[in-house]
RNA sequence: GCCGCCUUAGCUCAGUCGGUAGAGCGAAUCACUCGUAAUGAUUAGGUCGUCAGUUCGAUUCUGACAGGCGGCUCCA
């Protein structure tokens, strides 16, 4: 029997090994139970992977990466067979792998209740505990489609792969790669351990051995979506689950969700009486309390204070303008679903606006603009009002009327790239003062398939996404490409930060816009050096995006714990009992003085209930007083925390809760 | 906008197989004045999301609408 020599590469250790022809990929990792797939080259195989000369083989690890998405991928497919077998007439659309778990689609007659997912996880499990070995087949594309002849979607995903290549399966429906990627077409059986075929699927795999080998799973919910992410396409029952290397790694995922739930700014907004969403005013439209008014202010006073010193110039405009405005400006038809309906006011028709950019762009024409004022930048609060479509309304996070932080910077071409980096220091700059310090970058492009959502030349694309892309990899950050994300006006770069809990959350927007300051827009002039009339390039940026949802997402990124400079009530004061009353209000008297935010506790709880109390309205300063305190002149604090202070003479008292609001820290 | 689920006191939630409802927390009042996460008692508070329909009778069944939740599509 001939040999062969292969490189084995297992826990960061390479072996020059000789093997016998036919041996498979499994046999070079018998020791490790965790290994349940190969990386031979760049691509991934089954363990039954027959080996071949001088390749490199690197096993997979169950609980790196790819082993995880090839055990959700295995679960998809288990589930799918589960589903099947109750329901024989559920048709199958694509069942990939997804950020902490999978899901798959399916053509079911009635959607799926919560009932059924506890039917179909028994199912699963019996599945599992068989033990099905994953057997990879090729076939041709007319053998699969005469296999697969009751599966119209399968069908279509084969017909659309066909002749195109593998590169562009992804293009076919997010998550079809799974199906019909990787060249040659491949169906996978199910394989009892008596040789019978329990079930089979299309897919490129690979898989784990045997569906014994997925330690732990939950199906988590069901909802709709469309087939191949279209709206125009009928809506198959997706059903989503999650799976994990062992029970606790499964727990641990389930313990994160209820952490998440937990920060959940709707619940924290309620408890801590921030803000509210009052029906009668309408879905997406929030009020902010007295309580979230303070933290509105006080980060809308930094903002605005942050923009002048970077030179900025505040600008106040109206909320609603005549429709023509939004036809010079593009937003008509460009933008138009987005915006209210229009409001007929003495038969002319008035609309609330979505952007800014109009507006300012009348700012700027008001008179002759020379370039000794450029970069010429315009800031203001903008309220906008976008008409959402009622399924994607939430919390804060998603409203219909919010203010942006928004600005645009009117400059030469050439002045562009160095405004372009001012403003993304100048965002990054921001996001740490409020205590974000993880980012990333996506570079939103046209999309060049639909010329009709996007105006402009394609030179004028091509050049301004240029100049985006060289800022964005000069800044060092991480860049991810988002193609077809641009606005119509021109291409834009987004700074997406991460929260305490490593959700991400699109921030700020950058974008360059030649568009609306052409002669066929804005018209928007300035007096070159030469005295020839020049057009300026727009750049728009939004730091926050919404002041609304940076609120939002501050109240989970805290958990609803500010520090003390953002902390509706900064200090929360206790008395031991009654007697301690005046010498508290007289403290609290000298602290507001300071501007510092104080409450003084004077209800007839215990207090160990207004301890309670601070505790879960999470003050970051309890100051508390009985006679002790009072004899030696000083004050007793607690942290949020639970960590105690005691004793601290009053002037220290003070002087500390106003040092740490000074310096935004946390305590 | 589409699919599914949901809407009972300020909040969290029971409950009524169709005969107009309860708890805990919270609130108010009274007593207690207490050293680091819940003192006790009393009282008030709901046309059961809105509007129609079925019914002798609807909070309960049906429909429409509004609002919410989870997704899809879209997005700051």
């Amino acid at each position: 029997m001939s040999e062969i020599k292969v490189v084995r590469v297992h826990a960061g250790e390479r072996q020059e090994r000789t093997a016998t022809a036919g041996t498979k990929a499994w046999e070079l990792f018998a020791d490790d139970t965790d290994v349940v797939a190969a990386r031979v080259g760049d691509q991934l195989k089954d363990l039954s992977y027959v080996l071949g000369d001088g390749d490199e083989v690197e096993s997979v690890a169950i609980d790196s990466p790819d082993g995880r998405d090839i055990l959700r991928h295995s679960a998809a497919h288990v589930m799918a067979q589960a589903v099947q077998q109750l329901w024989p007439d559920a048709r199958l659309g694509i069942g990939p792998p997804v950020e902490n778990g999978f899901y798959y689609d399916f053509d079911v007659a009635t959607p799926f209740v919560p009932e059924d997912l506890a039917k179909i996880e028994t199912a699963m499990r019996k599945i599992i505990k068989e033990g099905q070995r994953f057997e990879r087949r090729v076939t041709t594309d007319a053998d699969a489609l005469d296999e697969l002849k009751d599966e119209p979607y399968k069908i279509e995903l084969i017909g659309l792969k066909g002749g195109s290549g593998a590169g562009d399966a992804e293009s076919v429906a997010e998550g079809a790669s799974v199906e019909v990627g990787g060249g040659e077409l491949t169906i996978y059986d199910n394989v009892r351990r008596n040789g019978e075929v329990a079930w089979s699927d299309l897919c490129r795999g690979p898989h784990l051995p045997t569906t014994k080998r997925i330690p732990a799973f939950k199906l988590m919910r069901s909802a709709a979506a469309y087939w191949r992410g279209d709206e125009k396409n009928k809506q198959l029952q997706r059903i989503y689950g999650t799976a994990w290397e062992s029970k606790e790694a499964l727990e641990e995922h389930l313990h994160r969700i209820e952490e998440a739930e937990r920060r959940d700014h709707r619940k924290l907004g309620r408890e801590l009486d921030l803000f509210s969403f009052p029906d009668e005013i309408g879905s997406g439209l929030p009020v902010f309390h007295p309580r979230g008014g303070v933290i509105k202010r006080e980060m809308e006073d930094y903002v605005r204070q942050r923009h002048i010193e970077e030179g900025f110039e505040y600008v106040g405009t109206p909320h609603i303008a005549k429709e023509p405005l939004f036809y010079t400006s593009g937003h008509l038809p460009y933008y138009g679903e987005g915006m209210f309906p229009a409001l007929d006011v003495d038969g002319m028709d008035y609309r609330l606006k979505a952007m800014n950019c109009p507006m300012h762009n009348l700012i700027y024409r008001s008179r002759q603009r020379s370039y000794r004022e450029l970069p010429l930048r315009l800031f203001e609060f903008g309220s906008v009002y976008r008409h959402e479509k009622s399924g994607v309304v939430h919390g804060l996070t998603r409203v219909r009327g919010f203010a942006q932080d928004d600005s645009h910077s009117y400059v030469t071409p050439e002045q562009a790239p160095a405004e372009i980096k001012h403003l993304l220091d100048f965002c990054l700059g921001l996001f740490r003062d409020f205590g974000l310090e993880d980012f990333y970058l996506e570079l939103s492009t046209r999309d060049d398939s639909k010329p009709d959502k996007f105006i402009g030349s394609d030179e004028d694309w091509a050049m301004a996404t240029e100049v985006l892309r060289e800022v964005c990899e000069q800044s060092g950050l991480e860049l991810v490409p988002d193609p077809g994300g641009a606005a119509y006006y021109g291409p834009k770069v987004s700074v997406q930060a991460r929260d305490a809990i490593g959700r991400t959350w699109q921030m700020s927007t950058i974008q360059y816009d030649f568009n609306q300051p052409s002669a066929e827009r804005f018209g928007l002039e300035y007096v070159a050096a030469d005295g020839t009339r020049q057009q300026p390039v727009m750049i728009h940026s939004a730091k926050f995006g919404s002041i609304e949802r940076f609120i939002g997402v501050l109240v989970e990124h805290y958990a609803g714990a500010f520090p003390p400079w953002l902390a509706p009530v900064q200090v929360q004061a206790i008395p031991i009992a009654e007697r301690h009353h005046d010498y508290l209000f007289d403290i609290a008297k000298r602290m507001r003085s300071q501007g510092i935010r104080v409450e003084v506790d004077d209800s007839d709880d215990r207090m160990q209930k207004k301890i309670r109390n601070a505790q879960l309205q999470k003050v970051p300063f309890m100051m508390i007083a009985g006679d002790d305190d009072v004899e030696a002149g000083a004050v007793s604090f607690r942290y949020r925390d639970g960590r105690q202070d005691n004793g601290v003479p009053v002037e220290e008292a003070i002087e500390r809760v106003r040092q740490a609001v000074a310096s935004r820290e946390q305590v």
